[in-house]
DNA sequence: AACGACTACAACCGCTCTGCC
DNA sequence: GGGCAGAGCGGTTGTAGTCGT
């Protein structure tokens, strides 16, 4: 929220390696809090939330550049099923990718992908009524706990739909991806043990 | 070779949430 | 309680690179 940005020019557009030396400089320094002030301090005529941006994104260590893997891409498929697009809580399971990555490649690949196939599967759709209004009983609303950075491991609750066969259809799992469900399990069952 | 269409992705924008005074 | 600033999120845009004609 720079409501000082009306007063000052910054300035916009691709970061040159310059910026990027100095912002990761005085990162090292500082660490990556107070971004308005990391900007100044860094000599950069970015504005803090750029200058969050793109160390977010870009500089970042342990950020994993390079193509998504089949593994990667079938977990975001699963994830965005169950969260929306909640792009922040599906990086947060897929270590090294950020948001902003997985929300280009689901615009640009996955949500054209889904579009062929939904295509592709209208022309069967001769399903009886009572398959659906089984399949209707079979989806469950969930809760999700959210593990919010923002909010210093505080976490809220978001309900959601999801159909139970296919998020759970795990007939092809790789051992990368079963991997992963039981993290995931691991990691919420910590979270109540915390709480209790 | 030239040009337009398409794709991928970095960056920006607007908004909400949170914490502090 | 209200205002302000910082941080974070998701949607959208801009543009460089690639591909097809």
């Amino acid at each position: 929220m720079e409501k000082s940005s009306a007063a000052k020019e910054y300035s916009k557009g691709a970061w040159t390696p310059e910026e990027d030396r100095k912002l990761a400089e005085v990162i090292a320094v500082h660490g990556a809090k107070r971004w308005k002030t990391i900007a100044a301090t860094a000599g950069l005529s970015r504005c803090g939330k750029s200058c969050r941006l793109r160390w977010l994104n870009y500089l970042r260590p342990n950020i994993k550049r390079g193509n998504i893997t089949d593994q990667e891409e079938d977990l975001i498929l699963r994830l965005h099923k169950l969260l929306g697009n909640r792009w922040s809580l599906i990086a947060g399971r897929l270590p090294g990718r950020t948001d902003n990555e997985i929300k280009n490649y689901w615009n640009s690949h996955l949500s054209k992908k889904i579009k062929q196939k939904e295509k592709q599967s209208e022309a069967p759709k001769r399903e009886g009524k009572e398959a659906q209004r089984r399949r209707g009983a079979e989806r469950v609303s969930v809760e999700v706990r959210e593990e919010s950075s923002s909010n210093g491991g505080e976490e809220s609750k978001t309900s959601v739909d999801f159909d139970v066969d296919e998020f759970f259809d795990f007939s092809n799992e790789s051992s990368l991806n079963l991997e992963w469900v039981s993290r995931f399990l691991e990691s919420d069952k910590g979270i109540c043990d915390e709480r209790s």
